[in-house]
DNA sequence: TTTAATTATACCGTACACGAATTAATCGTG
DNA sequence: CACGATTAATTCGTGTACGGTATAATTAAA
């Protein structure tokens, strides 16, 4: 249990805000991926989708959505435009129609061959070495499910 | 110095990446504002935006722009809004005719009595207690400035 | 077993976020 | 003083994000 939130304790700049430090680093992580993702023709928000495929071929949109922690409104747009460069294709399920299958093409399965290199670059940009990192990562993904858990709907 | 990256040991699920877990816990936050904000029918970035005015008032854009790690061509429209809404003036310089100074309306600063609630509120969801959160920050926004560095042009 | 509720995805409108280009004002150098 | 370079802010186009709503398919219930 955390201790009790001291009201005059509270953070008053943004600088202390553990949202904005959050919201401005995600700025920052998006701006140093941009030239690289430029060479690929991506943006960064379809870049994860590819790289979550890579992982695992084959997942339907919601599926998608659940990883990528977003809405099926913001993801279908998203995919209809790698659909459209040719790095997916997408067809309804045949038990249940609802459902919309995602998988690589060819051309998105070779994107994958420039993914370590862009991790490293971007490792390297952090200044922080892979310990540090890993240590970190698990300090915000924690923070983010307790914030997402709180929030959700019953 | 970092320790130098090992090609074998990087990340390879987004799940591990630094940057989607930092992207996935903004958007966490952003809907975990969003419910207190509809009630003074703002944007997590307006909100923002105001926090640092509540802070100095009168700060032209380019110094807004700094402080939000933005680009005016975001803060523009954003201001204009927040202008519409009545929150706050925008002004010409006039020894520089180039620069936009912007103050509060006392209806903007009206708003700032929710202030402490809503962070209150948006700590408490974290789970995270001050001493914990304050670490975190200085770690996060540490690892921003060496990216926002790193990826700066000269 | 027809209807009602739920689920999966899509569509629409609003608001960021940024690259690129534009405009207007100021500065620098001859 | 002049005029090209720089600077501050804006405009425009594209791509997220998401609330709200719609649609069609599946499931549950009466």
């Amino acid at each position: 249990m955390p201790k009790p939130v001291a009201i005059d304790d509270l953070p008053k700049s943004v600088e202390e805000f553990i949202c904005f430090n959050i919201y401005s680093a995600g700025h920052a992580f998006n701006r140093a991926y941009s030239p690289m993702l430029k060479e690929l023709n991506l943006t960064y928000p379809q870049y994860i989708a590819l790289t979550i495929l890579w992982e695992e071929d084959g997942l339907n949109i919601g599926e998608l959505c659940d990883r990528l922690r977003l809405e099926s409104n913001t993801v279908t747009p998203l995919l209809k435009r790698l659909e459209s460069l040719g790095h997916i294709k997408r067809k309804r399920g045949e038990i249940d129609e609802r459902q919309v299958f995602v998988s690589l093409t060819p051309s998105g399965r070779a994107l994958q061959k420039h993914a370590a290199n862009i991790t490293k670059c971007i490792i390297e940009t952090t200044g922080y070495d892979l310990e540090k990192l890993e240590a970190l990562v698990k300090n915000i993904s924690n923070l983010r499910d307790n914030v997402m858990r709180a929030t959700a709907v019953p």
